[in-house]
RNA sequence: GCUCAAGUGGCGGAAUUGGUAGACGCGCUGGAUUCAAAAUCCAGUUCUUUCGGGAGUGUGGGUUCGAUUCCCACCUUGAGUACCA
């Protein structure tokens, strides 16, 4: 009987799916095991080859769980809001909800061909309003909380409030906007309601602000920084302007020091915690503030250093503060340089610098960011005029500016120590800036001298003779003294927008009246998304949602009206001289909806929770407080290592804040994590030759505009030599073609050699053989511009080039997976997805391979059945055979814990090979070998675990026990090296003592010859490894 | 520049605490079977060789009886990040 896959494998996907085999339950006498993998956005290209290759290891995870008696999690789900849908929205006019549906449907179909053991029961899609309905849920708990540093964590934004009412912001602690104002609880109760709003909306989680974003004008769209290639739109090409906008942005900077204490405690690999804790960009220093000087004491100075303090202008007082890594060095500090962008700046400079400082400014704001960054080496700035005072020796310290310092980071101001940082000892070479040297028997003639763990401080008053440890205590404390600084930690890690101006997304539920956000009341989720006639902004620049007609908030019917009613009220309103009572006035509960949509991340940062609730109770709450206890988080979860500082890190936001509010029980979601290596495409490539002949005769019957360039493609080893400067026979044949061509026409040309260019062209990869010759009637077929191609064959084929790239369907070279199913089955797919290589690694992907994992699953196959059916019987297990079965055992279990997927896969070949060899027929070995493989191969598994007699699933069986006792041997192969060498193998007993080893390798004619003669200085013996001789 | 990975046959890769380098598979070569092909099976396949052997895991050093594995320096590739004070 032939292994026909293509049947057995629909069989038990149909069985699976019919019995709800992996259905998992909430409430088990077993183990939970957690295993999720990263949601995929529902693209219109559908899977390739690569997409499925995570899955595939999490789902041999969880089927091998299963088997170790876990009651295992395996979820799948759409991350289905997104931009490509409605990109194709605004070319085609169709509804985003109508393309995610049948991309869905495609997605769906080809998962479902490779035997996942999802439990689709329990899939979630961010796009559908029963699921965002809760994603505005999360919104409005985040606007009603703010950040608690003294207990550190979320509290509710009522708490606050009465605070306020008590006794003002004074001692509140809490994560805030910079530029909240002290007030007492009068102060308080004396503000309007607007005012109180708005003091609230500085302390929230989520708040308004005006934020600098990459605006795209042609897009009508804010841009993220990697949207943003060469200075132009990535989509289109379109040009970018910063610009400010009112976005609702997330508090994630008050959870940067809980997200990079939580990295600590999980399970990630070191270069994804690297990259999270680079992002959030932790660094130890000191706030230190030097008063600038005014005129007149910078007068005082310069006449009479000893009445100094004697006077202080008080009037134009300024004072910069600045954020240092390194207050042990602030004796170093020869200038300070801010920002252009500081806002100081335009105050601080003198009427004689004023010209310089304005053109300098001025031309920094007209080179991009882009610019700036390409061009570090170039030393730019200008000086201000002003002076500070260094904060103990009192003595002026010329205020620079300079691009190098950024807007963004710390203060916008930094005080420049040339001996101890490169920028600033730059800096200061460029402008002739003295460079004071504060560290003992250090040369700095040629360079700042930054390793701050070998040295001491000197010619720094009370500093001197210390290192960098002490020298930064002391110097803090001084400055905590004095008043002027204090120690101080700063973060990288920025708020983060929130708003999009686009439609695929979730609306907020938000309205505003006067101009102040008001959050719609939970019970009358979910804000569903309005119609629009154009997904693009309107003309006015807002966001497609201001093309909706019913989009107003009736605040008493609680219900979305149409803006009919909204502009009926803004009309009655203007005209409210006329002294309206409010109250008899019937419309005026009817006010503006937010007109953003929440970005990608809102959807993704909470699904893995949803998971954890079975279907049909997901009505009541995002999950209930059984589903979340019992499931806790996510144990495993395998996706791509490009989220790294994305979706990670809100998701991580997201669920300590939950946490803080007690809606989840856990600090953290993903215990352990792995990315899955990318698989690489095999990209094949055709050599077009281009040459500008000079044309010395015009034909009569052709204009030259009418005549179309030939095309020609020549042999790969041509343009290997073009590029090393010579010509070949076939470039010159295939010049003599396009020569022909001219003249058939009628011109006359003339060849120049220095006009030939070749161009490689991607050609899709299904046009080729294994044997990389080109079907060049597919070539000719696939394109319009391609069907009178030539080519300059060699041997009668032309042989493609080949390159390794990222797999895209814009390199033509994606391997379709249906394909791979319907030749050689979704187990042989798996098994050589697996194969290939590690997991974590990037790998590319070779069609011609998967032949070896066939074979071996025919193999298999053959094992169990032959023409006569069933080979298996109860024939007592050979020792060999149980020697097989048990190191396969034992390989298997730890190769899937260290999930070293592909080492497992040659193990099972090793197995059916050894087992084949030995004509194994025991059901004793067979039976558990099925399970080992099943989480592998799970269609195959099954159809023999059913031929063998079982009427349940295999995947309910226990995974074998390994058993020690059938590997013990009594002899070993010793290798005999010489030093270190091995030379030969000798067979000699286990158990045979040291002495006796090294007699018996001595007396080996093998050894004999080997020495030569020679006497060896030492014998290495280690029992039951190796022998080596030293000689 | 910095951070993190990684460099092993023609190719993907294996060698789990330092102990027989190249498992397993692809490809290739030869053979069997076949009218032929596919499929299947058997043998070989790191390089080199005077067929005794010799060399060999990016390069150069070091530690060790012994290094793909540990240490130092360098080179190359990939990923991330980017003037972070």
């Amino acid at each position: 009987m032939k292994y026909n896959f293509n049947d057995i494998e629909k069989k038990w996907q149909n069985y699976w799916s019919k019995h709800q085999t992996f259905k998992a339950e909430n409430n088990s006498d077993k183990p939970k095991y957690y295993v999720l993998d990263m949601f995929p956005y529902p693209s219109g290209a559908g899977l390739h080859v690569g997409h499925p290759l995570g899955y595939i290891a999490s789902d041999i995870y969880a089927r091998y769980k299963r088997h170790k008696g876990f009651n295992v999690l395996h979820p799948q789900g759409y991350d289905s809001f997104g931009l490509p849908a409605e990109q194709y929205a605004i070319q085609t006019g169709q509804h985003p909800a109508i393309t995610t549906e049948t991309n869905i449907k495609t997605y769906r179909r080809q998962l479902d061909q490779i035997g996942f053991s999802f439990d689709w029961s329990r899939e979630v899609r961010t796009s559908n309003p029963e699921y965002y309905k809760w994603t505005q849920w999360i919104f409005i708990q985040l606007f009603e909380s703010y950040y608690c540093k003294d207990s550190n964590q979320a509290r509710p934004i009522s708490e606050l409030i009465s605070v306020f009412e008590a006794e003002g912001n004074s001692r509140i602690n809490a994560a805030c906007d910079d530029d909240v104002a002290p007030f007492s609880a009068e102060d308080w109760k004396a503000m309007s309601s607007e005012q109180q709003q708005e003091t609230l909306l500085k302390y929230r989680l989520t708040y308004l602000a005006e934020t600098e974003v990459n605006w795209c004008p042609a897009l009508g769209t804010v841009l993220a920084n990697d949207e943003i290639v060469n200075g132009v739109s990535e989509r289109g090409g379109h040009p970018v302007v910063r610009k400010k906008m009112t976005q609702w942005s997330m508090r994630i900077s008050a959870y940067a020091e809980r997200l990079l204490q939580g990295l600590e405690t999980i399970d990630w690999t070191d270069s994804l915690k690297e990259s999270q804790r680079n992002w959030i960009g932790k660094s130890v220093g000191a706030s230190v503030t030097f008063n600038v000087m005014s005129s007149e004491m910078l007068k005082q100075v310069q006449h009479d250093e000893s009445e100094r303090h004697s006077e202080i202008d008080s009037e134009s007082h300024h004072t910069i503060e600045v954020f240092t890594t390194r207050p042990d060095t602030i004796f170093g500090v020869s200038f300070m340089t801010l920002a252009p962008e500081h806002d100081l700046v335009l105050e601080i400079t003198t009427a004689e610098q004023k010209a310089e400082v304005e053109a300098y400014i001025e031309a920094t704001a007209k080179r991009s960011e882009r610019d700036r960054m390409a061009d570090v080496k170039t030393i730019s700035g200008a000086f201000t005029g002003a002076y500070a005072e260094h904060p103990f020796t009192k003595e002026p310290i010329p205020i620079w500016i300079g691009d190098y310092v950024l807007a963004g980071y710390g203060t916008g101001a930094v005080m420049s120590v040339p001996c101890g940082d490169q920028r600033d000892y730059d800096f200061a070479k460029h402008f002739n800036i003295p460079i004071p040297n504060i560290f003992e028997g250090v040369d700095i003639s040629e360079e700042a001298f930054a390793d701050k763990d070998n040295t001491i401080i000197a010619n720094s008053d009370f500093l001197n003779g210390m290192n960098y440890k002490k020298a930064t205590k002391r110097a803090i404390y001084e400055l905590e003294q004095i008043g002027q600084g204090q120690g101080k930690t700063n973060y990288r890690l920025r708020d983060a927008v929130f708003s999009r101006q686009r439609y695929w997304g979730e609306p907020f539920p938000v309205y505003y009246v006067n101009g102040m956000p008001q959050m719609i009341d939970v019970k009358h989720l979910p804000l569903t998304l309005p119609e629009v006639e154009k997904y693009l902004p309107t003309e006015e620049g807002e966001p497609p949602l201001g093309r909706a007609d019913v989009w107003a908030w009736d605040a008493k019917q609680n219900k979305v009206v149409s803006n009919a009613m909204l502009k009926q009220v803004q009309h009655d309103e203007s005209e409210r001289h006329s002294a309206l009572d409010a109250e008899s006035h019937k419309d005026n509960s009817v006010y503006p909806l937010e007109l953003n949509t929440m970005p990608g991340w809102a959807g993704s940062s909470w699904y893995f929770l949803r998971y954890m609730e079975e279907a049909a109770q997901r009505g009541e709450a995002f999950a209930t407080e059984d589903a979340l206890k019992y499931w806790q988080n996510v144990d495993l979860y395998i996706g791509g290592s490009e989220h790294a500082t994305g979706h990670l890190l809100y998701a991580r936001f997201w669920v300590k804040f939950l946490k803080d509010r007690g809606f989840v029980t856990v600090e953290e979601p993903f215990k352990k994590l792995i990315n899955q290596g990318m698989i690489l495409g095999t990209s094949a490539f055709v050599y077009s030759l281009m040459h500008s002949f000079t044309v010395k005769t015009i034909s009569s019957n052709y204009g030259i505009d009418e005549l179309k360039f030939p095309n020609v493609f020549i042999p790969k080893a041509s343009y290997d030599s073009f590029n090393k400067g010579e010509f070949d026979t076939s470039l010159k044949l295939g010049l003599d073609i396009i020569k022909k061509e001219f003249e058939r026409k009628g011109f006359e040309v003339e060849v120049n050699w220095d006009k030939v260019s070749l161009n490689p062209i991607h050609t899709d990869v299904s046009f080729v053989n294994a044997s990389d010759e080109l079907d060049i009637e597919a070539f000719k077929n696939w394109r319009p511009e391609f069907k009178d191609a030539e080519f300059v064959l060699e041997e009668g084929v032309y042989k493609v080039g080949r390159e390794v790239e990222k797999m895209s369907k814009s390199k033509y070279n994606v391997v379709n997976p249906d394909q791979i199913c319907e030749q050689y089955g979704a187990d042989s797919l798996r098994l050589y997805e697996m194969f290939l290589g590690p997991l974590e690694q990037a790998k590319p992907w070779n069609t011609a391979g998967i032949t070896g994992v066939h074979g071996f699953l025919k193999k298999l196959w053959k094992l169990y059945v032959d023409d006569n059916g069933l080979k298996v019987n109860d024939a007592e297990a050979t020792k060999d055979n149980l020697k097989t079965l048990h190191k396969t055992i034992k390989k298997v279990e730890e190769d899937i814990e260290n999930f070293s997927f592909n080492t497992s896969v040659s193990t099972f070949m090793i197995a059916v090979n050894e087992l084949t060899d030995q004509k194994c027929t025991s059901k004793a070995i067979l039976e558990p070998l099925l399970i080992l493989i099943s989480p592998y191969a799970p269609h195959i598994a099954e159809e023999l675990w059913e031929r063998l007699g079982h009427s349940a699933s295999i995947s309910t069986a226990a995974f074998p026990v390994f058993e020690a006792k059938h590997l013990v041997e009594s002899s070993k192969n010793y290798p005999i090296s010489f030093n270190g060498k091995m030379r030969f193998t000798l067979e000699l007993p286990l158990d045979m003592s040291k002495e006796d080893i090294e007699k018996a390798v001595m007396a080996h004619e093998k050894t004999i010859a080997q020495l030569e003669g020679r006497t060896p200085k030492r014998v290495i013996v280690v029992p039951g490894k190796i022998v080596n001789i030293v000689g």
